[in-house]
DNA sequence: ATTTAGATATGACGAATATCATTTCAAGCA
DNA sequence: TGCTTGAAATGATATTCGTCATATCTAAAT
């Protein structure tokens, strides 16, 4: 995707870093000073809500971007990104970012398809939220995990670690009530549990239960 | 805001045109073949949920530009756009407005800090959503309601006029739930009602409620 | 003025979900 | 091996909120 359009004073300028598993990469509050790149890894993306609680409001894999947002609209991170995972990321200062976007309309475009495409996907989080019992919001979070990280060779096991905590932070739920539907939906054959990983045993179930397509 | 940035090709293609009070401007699932600038009214934009009920994500006035999400990810339109007064918008056609864009980095700036500042708001709803309750949500937004459009010139009046179902769309709740907190509010005489309009008589009680700042 | 239709309002009720408390489990460490 | 700690699981209970039913109001049309 953004590889098409790297341009030469991104290679002198970034540096790649490592991040180790439950590590801030950036804070919420805090003043962006450029934007990273995935090259291998998970983050997580939460904005901090009432009584400490989060909100996911993003999941990154390899190949993605982070911390533009803030960058582009000249404020503070409006979220935290932690690592799921070790994460391999580069970093590209501010000035570089912007230098190389203003020359390189190609690049700028290929930002704006993506923050087109991120509103969108909130928009329909939004409703989701405003709309959807926690049961369906479950059964659709499974599948998207499925869709962002995909399954391992066993192709049941989705290939990402979370905790309960996690997974109800971007229900939008209780810890309590996240655990209870997954146990329901064990208990269902729907998915199973190997570890800390969850298998999908049943997708059309799943796909049923989320109440997708209307 | 965006005036400063407007070329000769987009007044030589730009044609403007009137919708009457809860006339479509588009609709969601269309193509987009154009973005729209309003120069006077107030629009209503919602994305349609489950069962027929619409979830208002956003609201747009004066000066505020729709249509560009969906011609900048190439997609269909995700949500629709509903007059909520008689309102008066002109319209840049596609091929002109990727014109302008592509020669214009300063243009293309502005909608990048645009589409960065929509997604921040829509994070930040996201949150509210899933931690917030009802009658919190209800005192935000009738805050965001005055931040909006604001009061008419006796200073307590919000100058807009939304239907209950319409309140209750922008909040996520029932409509039956928006207007018992609504005679809620008017009993604790933090709201009174003028018509269709809404008074805030104690903003500072409703600030509280709102549960800001945390 | 009367009728009608749609919006607003209110009540009764039940279901969904959060909260609080307690127990069980698993992983790391002494 | 047992200990410790945090995560996961489960139960009991309270609360919020949605749904359905019905009533009232309002404004337009006849």
């Amino acid at each position: 995707m953004l590889h098409a359009s790297k341009m030469i004073a991104v290679d002198d300028a970034k540096s790649c870093m490592i991040f180790k598993k439950g590590q801030i990469v950036f804070q919420e509050g805090g003043n962006p000073i450029g934007i990273y790149c995935i090259n291998s890894g998970k983050i997580k993306i939460s904005h901090a809500g009432t009584e400490g609680k989060d909100q996911i409001v993003r999941l990154a894999k390899e190949g993605d971007i982070l911390g533009y947002r803030a960058l582009l609209s000249n404020e503070r991170y409006n979220s935290s990104a932690i690592a799921l995972d070790d994460t391999d990321v580069c970093f590209i200062p501010k000035d570089t970012f912007f230098t190389v976007l203003k020359e390189n309309p190609t690049l700028s475009m290929e930002i704006l398809k993506m923050l087109s495409i991120e509103l969108r996907k909130a928009e329909q989080m939004i409703t989701d939220l405003a709309q959807k019992p926690v049961r369906e919001r479950m059964a659709e979070a499974l599948l998207f995990l499925k869709e962002t990280y995909g399954f391992e060779a066993d192709n049941q096991t989705i290939n990402v670690v979370l905790s309960r905590e996690d997974i109800a932070n971007l229900v939008g739920t209780a810890t309590e009530t996240a655990i209870r539907l997954l146990s329901e939906f064990k208990h269902d054959a729907i998915v199973a549990f190997e570890g800390k990983k969850i298998k999908l045993i049943n997708m059309d179930k799943l796909i049923h239960i989320a109440n997708l397509y209307n």
